[in-house]
DNA sequence: CCTAATGATGTAGACAATCTACACGCCAAG
DNA sequence: CTTGGCGTGTAGATTGTCTACATCATTAGG
């Protein structure tokens, strides 16, 4: 019997472009690598699957927000190499003030205190 | 010729039920007024759009999470207002520490300097 | 030598939450 | 009597995530 489908979304949807191509600030990645980082950076709190990792490298690329070479990692395998494009510093920023944004707007509706909303 | 899909996500994925479940922490309100708050305590930054608001509604009440009563309205119309069930109040605080801790996670993530991962 | 664990990339298909776009009904104002 | 705002709702498109699986390489252990 395989487990059930319960689609716990550990990522908020859309915020996954941003870790990466945060990620990728200080240099060239492989997607393992970013996967790695994101989990340690967050406190092992934010997990990346395979499933979605790869697809948005992808998808990134094919977006011009990233560019790829292969090379060897590390432990002597190849790997893609990942590395932002000036395009892609431009999205970062964009989308780090998107969360920024974001954030202070759900606070703001959190902290809303019982407010007479006006007249 | 009709505009082109771009699904422009205004809300992460996963933040309207928690915005909605606080937005009655004050009192019963009706769908629409939820929206109108949800609007404003954001200052104007987040919208709620019809199909996602009551969708997310009746998820909610199957939830048992939130109860509805038909009622008339301040502007003497017939509108169903929901309030929050102890279970709501319950899976708020849930939802608002899931949020804390996320944007916790986040912040680490895009706080994090060119630390070297360990030795 | 063979095997298992880990590193590394990838795809297929299920699923859910959002969006766009429309429809309907009621009330008040001009 | 028509327009606009209030108020609820549904259908279908889209997208990003998840689960689950497949593949190949390298390294360490028996």
């Amino acid at each position: 019997m395989k487990k059930r489908y319960q689609s716990r979304i550990e990522l908020l949807q859309g915020t996954l472009d941003l870790l990466i191509l945060q990620s990728l600030i200080w240099g060239p990645q492989h997607g393992y690598a970013i996967s790695r980082n994101i989990r340690s950076q967050s406190g092992q709190i934010l997990h990346v699957d395979t499933g979605s990792l790869y697809p948005a490298l992808h998808r990134l690329e094919k977006q011009k927000w990233i560019a790829s070479d292969w090379k060897i990692s590390e432990n002597n395998q190849r790997a893609k190499y990942y590395r932002l494009t000036s395009a892609g510093r431009k999205q970062l920023a964009t989308e780090r003030s998107r969360w920024d944004q974001i954030c202070a707007a759900v606070a703001g509706v959190l902290a809303a205190s019982k407010r007479r909303t006006a007249s």
